[in-house]
RNA sequence: GGGCGAAUAGCUCAGCUGGUCCAGAGCGCCUGCCUUACACGCAGGAAGUCGGGGGUUCGAGUCCCUCUUCGCCCACCA
């Protein structure tokens, strides 16, 4: 890739980025500038499954995450982005899982060690694809430091963690109801356990009395647990039942009998006012069972069968041989079934209501009574919340900083045990001899209380808790690295708000907790990729998206372009599956336009070096060349505090309009004569047009890295160098000159006046037209002075006329236009003119006019407008008024000369 | 059940501190052009009661209330 290779006539995406890219990693570009005095910018990379394949979510991301880093790159920081992969416990390990079944085996067949050496094994062979798809979309990770959060370096820091809660007393054992997946065969965190409305019922079963009284009726969703029951509960206030309280039922079934009690957990008002109590099924009654010492029987197998825990694998005890080894479901409908029978079921009612799902395979999850991990939450919370309410960390949009601060606020114990193979195994060793417990930083070979052999925990960690400590354990915490003091804290975190909770909060209460300091100063999140229908893309839908299928077809610059023209703050991106040609199309048509721009140019401005814009003397501009350098100037102000504000699209939106509608459609064509060999004016409009084009291309380049730069170094002057170490266009990127832009705007308004009459009048493409300006100011006839050619020839005019004042030329051979500042234009149209449609022509510009005239008027008339709005506005609007009446008595004047009715 | 957000052209969205926005863009649509950078283009154009209703204000797409519809987050009423 150099600027010796001519531009290819045709725009091939495929062609330039690959190679642009190789480039780029070879130069060493990706990694941190170590000039001195550059200051780091850091963003960590949200890391993907190591087994993922990437899809628009990844896309958009991680598109974001390169603007903001190819940006601050440009404007002279030390940006490093780290990249890196998660090992992902659960969705790693039942991929695997799922590739055994395939053979026929489960990972039981296989036992522990080979399981995970299997695991590693599909890891090493196919996991990592999604970080060589980063680069296919540009991402300019330091690769140098890919992380993985299961690398020695990373589990080490897990593991230091693990030990350090340890001696604070922050991690406990807990025996608990704690949301299990039966189908994964592990507990799940809080967070991990998702809502979702489900279709199901509300069941009214008959407890008989134990004394023969009258049956009461328990109203249930989950009948299946009936046979769990240890008790019937009711409100101690709930006068109705009150005397209900120390009788004994009989639960149905399991032919057992249970007492009524009374706890303040029952909400009277509510269903029958009886509530079935089943502490080893349900976390609510979990926790009145230990409020009035109850037992815990359990009656379902961790793959959520029916089976007394209490026997082991036999049937019998509470669970009666007909329903032993049914599965949850299943027994539902059998218990609902065995009670219509004794004519126990009172009725049942449909009802919606939210059941927690497995957020890895979304299988209803079961509560289980089991022995977890937990980690003390309250220590860790206090001080991240502090942190953000003293501004320590910011979120945008600012509203997700709400979710954050009230989930801190009620933050519950954080379970972190997994009960599964792939992950940080937990670092507590128990003696069976002493009775020891306790977590090690070295692999212990024996009881340091009484020297008997100890055992390690079988359990895994969550694998949050290894992400949670990202934005340091990659940076080489816990030891003191230099990595660590350069580039810690980070700066912004880029992401999805669903997972502020698994990670983000975690994060900032980790950094905080090991490191001292947040470990970002803001949180951008970003919305979520939907379809037509706005539901969320995903592979078991198929309804997404491939963004390398994009990048194949249309460039990483146009996939990269749509999803940020499309990004508002906080705000979705929605596209359409079905029809990848319109969603990719702004983007694709502009990368075309960019080279075509570029084709353009470069054939025109020769070889040699170029003089610098500064260094063409200020008498050799032109309007336009004015005009353009002072437009750039406001756009890249513009451009550099939408970036930021993190407003994306306007920061893409902002250059491309400029580009097009500015640099391409008028300033281009208006130098395209001067470009020719030996043209007067040819060699400032060069440099200028080099000039603002190199300017453009770098506004563009953090949306559109590779297109800009294969045509950045193709520049004259530019040698090899890439645009993606030139500096960001500054406050010397332009000129303001409000003159220029005013009297550009005239030229323009004239131009595009002719324009419209042609169209309207039909007249041949070819055809030049003959106009008079009048009724100008001077600056208005000094300003078509100084583009009279432009004029000429973009409006497609042969003879043009100027005056002061009213102009000789009226009547009924052409068509009049009013221009800004009371100037109008007549352009001659001979025979053409068609005396009926100039009239009705005219008369709606009249009936327009007049409408904006009465709502001026109006406000103007009105005494309270004139005396409370503020003096630069009724100035505003008087100006309005005065302007409006002059063009409103023009065109008066030309109707009547018109002799229209 | 609690909290929050959004409703602007056929579609996807801008419109940032209420007044130069007589309501904008991209895609789509209509008309005319292959004008030797680009038809993935050029020029022109049609298209919106700014979800409904009420209010605040001299003035509201922009602020407040309410209704409707979508969406998100949180949640132990079985």
């Amino acid at each position: 890739m150099s600027d010796a290779e001519p531009l290819a006539p045709q725009y091939s995406a495929a062609a330039i980025e690959a190679p642009l890219y190789a480039d780029w990693q070879a130069r060493g570009l990706f990694a941190p500038s170590t000039a001195p005095g550059a200051r780091p910018f850091v963003i960590v990379i949200p890391p993907p499954n190591v087994t993922d394949v990437l899809h628009m979510g990844h896309g958009l991301n991680n598109t974001v995450q390169d603007v903001l880093v190819r940006f601050e790159r440009m404007r002279g920081r030390a940006a490093l982005w780290l990249p890196g992969t998660d090992h992902a416990g659960i969705a790693t390990q039942n991929v695997v899982e799922k590739l055994l079944a395939a053979e026929g085996r489960t990972r039981f067949d296989l036992g522990r060690e080979a399981f995970v050496a299997r695991v590693w094994q599909h890891v090493r062979a196919k996991g990592g694809i999604i970080l060589q798809q980063l680069k296919a979309i540009g991402c300019s990770c330091d690769w140098s430091r890919t992380r993985f959060t299961f690398d020695p370096a990373m589990s080490r820091a897990v593991r230091e963690v693990f030990v350090r809660l340890w001696e604070e007393g922050l991690i406990y054992r807990g025996y608990r109801v704690i949301h299990w997946c039966p189908r994964c065969h592990t507990a799940l965190s809080d967070e991990e356990a998702e809502h979702a409305d489900v279709e199901g019922a509300l069941y009214y079963i008959r407890y008989p009395m134990a004394d023969g009284g009258e049956p009461i009726t328990v109203a249930t969703t989950r009948p299946e647990t009936l046979l769990g029951d240890v008790a019937v509960a009711v409100n101690p206030e709930d006068g109705r039942h009150r005397a209900f309280v120390g009788r004994h039922v009989v639960l149905p079934i399991a032919e057992l009998e249970i007492p009524i009690i009374a706890d303040e957990h029952v909400e009277a008002g509510f269903g029958t006012g009886f509530v079935k109590i089943t502490p080893a099924h349900d976390a609510d009654d979990f926790e009145v069972g230990r409020r009035h010492d109850l037992a815990t029987p359990i009656v379902m197998t961790a793959d959520a069968r029916m089976g007394d825990a209490a026997l082991g694998g036999k049937p019998g005890g509470r669970v009666p041989a007909p329903l032993f080894g049914m599965d949850r479901f299943e027994a539902r409908k059998a218990i609902v079934a065995m009670l219509k029978e004794r004519g126990l079921l009172e009725k049942v009612e449909s009802r919606l209501h939210a059941v927690r799902h497995c957020y890895r395979c979304d299988t209803v999850v079961e509560p289980r009574l089991s022995d977890q991990w937990f980690v003390t939450m309250e220590p860790l919370a206090a001080p991240a919340l502090e942190a953000y309410r003293q501004g320590r960390v910011r979120f945008i949009p600012e509203r997700r900083g709400d979710e954050f601060e009230q989930w801190l606020t009620g933050i519950r114990d954080w379970n972190i045990s997994r009960q599964l193979w792939w992950g940080h195994r937990i670092p507590v060793w128990y003696c069976d001899r002493c009775g020891l417990q306790q977590a090690f930083r070295e692999d212990p070979v024996a009881c340091p209380a009484c020297g008997g052999p100890l055992r390690q925990d079988e359990d895994v960690l969550d694998t949050w808790f290894s992400s949670w400590l990202w934005p340091f354990s990659t940076l080489g915490w816990p030891e003191a690295t230099a990595d660590l003091e350069r580039y810690y804290p980070t700066d912004v975190l880029v992401t999805a708000p669903e997972i502020i909770f698994f990670w983000v909060a975690r994060m900032i209460m980790a950094g905080i907790h090991f490191v001292g300091r947040v470990p970002f100063h803001t949180v951008y999140l970003h919305g979520t990729v939907r379809d037509t229908h706005h539901v969320k893309m995903s592979k078991s839908l198929g309804n997404g998206i491939d963004p390398i299928e994009v990048v194949n077809r249309y460039g990483a610059d146009a996939l990269r372009f749509a999803v940020t023209n499309g990004l508002g703050v906080g705000t979705d991106i929605i596209l359409d599956p079905n029809d990848l040609d319109t969603s990719f199309a702004s983007g694709r048509n502009f990368a075309n336009k960019l080279w075509n721009v570029g084709r353009l140019l470069l054939s025109s401005l020769g070889d040699g070096p170029l003089p610098a814009l500064a260094e063409v003397p200020a008498g050799e501009l032109t309007l336009p060349d004015r005009w353009i350098v002072s437009r750039l100037a406001r756009v890249a102000r513009e451009t550099t505090e939408h970036l930021e504000r993190f407003r994306l699209n306007d920061a893409v939106g902002t250059p491309y309009h400029f580009l097009w509608d500015d640099f391409a459609d008028w300033y281009l064509e208006e130098i395209k004569p001067r470009l020719r060999d030996e043209a007067p004016g040819g060699a400032a409009a060069r440099a200028v047009a080099a000039h603002v084009f190199d300017r453009v291309l770098r506004l563009l380049h953090p949306a559109m890295p590779f297109i800009t730069d294969a045509l950045y170094r193709r520049l004259p002057g530019r040698g090899d160098a890439s645009i993606m170490v030139a500096p960001w266009p500054g406050a010397d990127a332009g000129r303001d000159d409000p003159d220029a832009e005013r009297d550009f705007a005239f030229v323009q308004a004239l131009v595009n006046a002719v324009r419209e009459v042609r169209a309207e009048y039909g007249v041949k493409p070819g055809a030049e037209l003959k106009i008079v300006v009048s009724r100008l100011a001077p600056r208005q006839a000094g300003a078509i002075a100084q583009a009279k050619d432009m004029i000429r020839r973009l409006a497609k005019v042969g003879a043009l006329e100027t005056a002061a004042g009213e102009a000789s030329v009226l009547g009924r051979v052409g068509s009049h236009a009013l221009l800004p500042d009371g100037a109008e234009v007549f352009v001659v149209l001979g025979d053409a003119i068609d005396v009926g449609k100039e009239c009705a022509r005219l008369k709606t510009e009249l009936t327009r006019l007049d409408g904006q005239l009465a709502a001026v008027r109006g406000k103007l008339g009105s005494e309270s407008f004139r005396t409370r709005a503020p003096a630069d506005v009724v100035a505003r609007e008087t100006e309005k008024e005065r302007q409006w009446t002059a063009r409103r008595e023009a065109l008066a004047g030309k109707l009547a000369a018109l002799g229209c009715a």
